[in-house]
Formats: C-alpha cells, sequence, structure tokens
DNA sequence: TGTTCGTTCAACCATGTAGTTGACTGATAG
DNA sequence: CTATCAGTCAACTACATGGTTGAACGAACA
C-alpha cells in the first residue's frame, strides 16, 4: 500500500482517457496481443502502442512476449488501488455525515431520533473547526 | 448511471493530480471556502480556483454562496460513479478469471479439484476469440 | 452608494498529451 | 544467416494543462 502520489497521478491519468478505458475493458476480457489491439481502434500502429505504454506505466497492463508478439496482461492490483483511493473519500465523507447526523438527533429535542437517514443533504452548519491537511 | 464517455474523461482526469486530490479530501471532511482552500496550499488563489473548476467539471464538488464567500461541497455521487467504473474492470477480469479456473478444473484429471486458487498468475491459454469491442 | 472582499477572467508561458509519418530495432521463423 | 514482422522511437503538429500576474466582476456590508 506504497501509492507514492506520482504513481496515483499515472494511475488516474491512465484511466482518463476513452481509448485507453476501452483497450483496458479488452484486455481484462481475453490477453490480446498489441497488434490484436490495435486492429478495434481507428488509429496508428504507433499511437495504439504509446496508449499501452501509457497503462503500463500506471502499472495497469503488463508486457509479456509470445513469439514474436507481445501480450497484454491486466494488472487487477492497480485498479484495486485506484478503487480504494477513491473509497476513502467517499468513507471520509460518510464519517462526516454520521458526525453531523449524531449532532443533530442530539441537539435537536428527540423529536425523531435516528430519523435523519441520508436523504438529508447539505447539511448547512458551516463552522466545522477541525481539519487537517491530508496531503494526497 | 449515464456515464457518458466524456464525463469519465473529466472525472479521471480531476482525480489524476495530487492537489486536486488534497483538495478533495479537505472538503470531504469539511465544508471549507475557496479561500480557507487555497490558505492550505503554496499556489496563488487563482491557480486553486482553476483546480476547483476542474473539480466542478467532473461533478466531484458544487459550490454554495454563504455570506460573501462560497463554499465548496463534495458531490459523493461522482466517486461512487468512478469506484463502480473501476470496479468493473475488476469484475470482467475476476469473471475471465473463474471460468478459466473451471476450465482447468474440467480439464485436469481431477487431481486437484478447485484447488487452483487465485495464486495462479499468467494463465497461458492464448487463444480467446470471443472478444467484441466494448467502446468504453 | 460606494467600497471592500472573495473570486474569476484574460493573457501569457512552460510543459505534457494525443496524434501523425517514417525510420529503426530486434526476436523469430525459415 | 537473413528476411520478416511486431513493435518502438524520433520528430513534428495541435491542443490541453498547470502555473503565474494583474485587471475585472459581483455580492454584501457600512
Amino acid at each position: 500500500m506504497v501509492e507514492r502520489t506520482e504513481q496515483l497521478d499515472f494511475l488516474f491519468l491512465a484511466l482518463a482517457d476513452a481509448t485507453r478505458r476501452s483497450i483496458l475493458a479488452l484486455v481484462a476480457e481475453a490477453e490480446l496481443s498489441i497488434g490484436m489491439i490495435a486492429q478495434h481502434f481507428d488509429l496508428t500502429f504507433a499511437a495504439i502502442s504509446k496508449h499501452i505504454q501509457v497503462l503500463e506505466r500506471a502499472n495497469l497492463i503488463r508486457k509479456e512476449r509470445r513469439g514474436k508478439e507481445q501480450m497484454v496482461l491486466i494488472v487487477p492490483a492497480s485498479l484495486t488501488v485506484a478503487r480504494e483511493h477513491i473509497a476513502r473519500y467517499e468513507q471520509m465523507w460518510e464519517e462526516r455525515f454520521l458526525r453531523l447526523d449524531a449532532l443533530l438527533n442530539d441537539s435537536a429535542t428527540q423529536e425523531s431520533p435516528t430519523k435523519t437517514t441520508k436523504s438529508r443533504r447539505s447539511a448547512a452548519h458551516g463552522k466545522a473547526k477541525r481539519y487537517q491537511r491530508p496531503r494526497q
């Protein structure tokens, strides 16, 4: 769980392109050579080769020589890193929401205890002090 | 669950920058104004303002005027879209792995039934025909 | 009604990305 | 050993991004 910030940059950058996401979907389904992948797109071989280098830099795939072509293999671990990183933001929000919810249920004169479900949006408390800079 | 490909581009692009991820972590913890956010970084106000526009374009945050400053509110739904999209690639891989696993357990003369756990890597079948281009 | 304060816009620079074409490399198959 | 074929590299174009500075905007307070 190293997750150097540069690695996350590369990871999300690699995902931020429709062609690369298509390639990822292809190689998630089957092991394909770079040439076979290229046939699926209206781009030059070189362009696909570059896209695959970007995916490789992000550690989302690796290449393996098989005969005279190179097979592209998906590396699911990096997908998991990305997914869990995103989940962390969701958890932070969720925990804050629950704290806020508890606070409201507490200070409100028990008129509807634990009834403030997640349909609540945009809780306007506005004075949250406790924040510390979580670099990255 | 619209997920236009451009929207995913913006979403992952917004996540592909350490400063923006920091901002996201800040606003996941607490509602902050743009000015308060800017104080956490060695960047100009304008630079932070631009970063926040990128996050807004990705639908990861929205702004809400409060008095004379503008509060930045996280929008967890887009995080979920991103996370679930990534999970889809993981599922595709997982399903392929399980199909492959079943195939191996089947053709192998029952010497170790259902024992080929996920420690197996790089299953060299090499002849997967059935792939159709899943645009995006 | 100003003025002020928080924020955005415009212009600019440097760098990165996505694509092309054409030359090059290097492992494999003959 | 050599020709071939899959893939990469280099150079170039066009455009996007991330940053700066300074001017402009717009809502709110006095």
